[in-house]
DNA sequence: TGTACATCAGTGAACGCGCGTTCACTGATGTAC
DNA sequence: TGTACATCAGTGAACGCGCGTTCACTGATGTAC
């Protein structure tokens, strides 16, 4: 998965990579284990065995478990905001017919997957409200994955004839924000807050959005 | 605060009715510690001596830290949708003008003041992701809570030409899931999300609702 | 290429500490007569 | 009303346990010549 950069045999890893490597694993099970868990609920021993290392490792790399927890924080944000700027990229691209319809298929079966990345999420949150160094973290990171959403805002926007005098980041923090919300209630009683109930509300928020007066 | 009735002097307590004081106050106190420093964060020494007793008493009162936590969401969010529900109905008695401005900026504000509120109700949401016993209270409660919310929204409904077709639950969980994301959101940038926008997506959501047609 | 030494990523036992829970006890409240 | 006993809400010290963090150590990797 690392290297093989023209063609060379299997190259072993210097101490640097191996390292990173380590880092790499062993944030991946912090992730793991903080989503299962919580923050406070987690043991920093249980992380390090869960990656295959003892808790050493995980002090040769992180200062501390509130260390480990922001630089996963900054880790785990980033990287989901990439992989949503390539998939709102290809989904702009493909052109679709409906594209709010496919939209709200899409987020309604993230949803039911990935309650792991739902329950991390919801400790960042948490541990951001009681943590200002984190709050940074996570307003910034908010901010580029409004920024990576905003194309294929524009996009459906324009599908439903877009009112000019409207910022797409404004539509674009409405949407995310509604989509966040019925997403929880789903978690928790996933018969009362159906896909269709998601897709009717991005509608009708495009809907009025497109017919709202500017002020 | 307790007692009263029929004007006699201050009665003193049944063992019963001082029992249930002392839960009551271990309960607020569990509130207050619970949203500061999280489920397992939290220690029942803490809670008690906030609530100005003893762990023992604690004890006395509640099985243990899980069946407190488990009461206190019993407790917290029955008499929470009870306030909401009385709201609603003055507020829609009220008649106002443009009942959806006002109504904007009443949950901007209830936004702003209550971290501690919202901090709370994550820590159910994500205790009850990982508990079924707190997740069915959780999906009782929240049924309830829309419930008491139905008059009002099919109030403002209304008063936006509203579309006979459409179920006032739906719109009623689209608009709640819409503002607990924004209203989370704010928490992380309070610049990046104006009580303006807040009223601007629930706009566009009733105008987008009342335009819509049918399927 | 080979040798001698330096570096340092990762080990794992040890530490002190704070946790949830228990329980023998106390004394105010309740009950029986 | 007064007395003797029963009840039980709340006390607080004690318990065993698992936690986050430290640190002397190991042995593979890197460096100098």
């Amino acid at each position: 998965m690392v290297g093989d950069t023209e063609g060379q045999p299997r190259r072993r890893l210097t101490r640097a990579e191996a390292k990173a490597r380590t880092r790499d694993q062993i944030l991946d099970a912090a992730a793991r284990v903080f989503a299962e868990k919580g923050y406070a609920g987690a043991s920093v021993e249980e992380i390090a065995e869960s990656a295959g290392f003892s808790t050493g490792a995980l002090y040769s790399n992180f200062d501390s478990k509130q260390e480990l927890f922001l630089q996963l924080m900054l880790a785990w944000r980033s990287r989901a905001t990439e992989r949503q700027a390539e998939q709102a990229t290809r989904f702009v691209d493909d052109d679709n017919e409906d594209p709010l319809v496919l939209l709200a298929q899409r987020l309604a079966r993230v949803t039911d997957r990935s309650t792991e990345a739902a329950a991390l999420q919801a400790e960042f949150w948490l541990y951001a409200v009681r943590n200002p160094e984190a709050m940074q973290i996570l307003a910034q990171t908010t901010a580029a994955r409004i920024d990576a959403l905003i194309p294929l805002v524009t996009h459906v926007m324009q599908r439903y004839g877009g009112n000019p005098g409207i910022a797409p980041e404004e539509v674009t923090r409405i949407a995310l924000g509604m989509f966040a919300g019925l997403a929880r209630q789903r978690r928790i009683d996933p018969g009362a807050v159906s896909a269709d109930l998601i897709t009717q509300g991005l509608r009708w928020l495009l809907i009025g959005m497109s017919t709202a007066s500017p002020d």
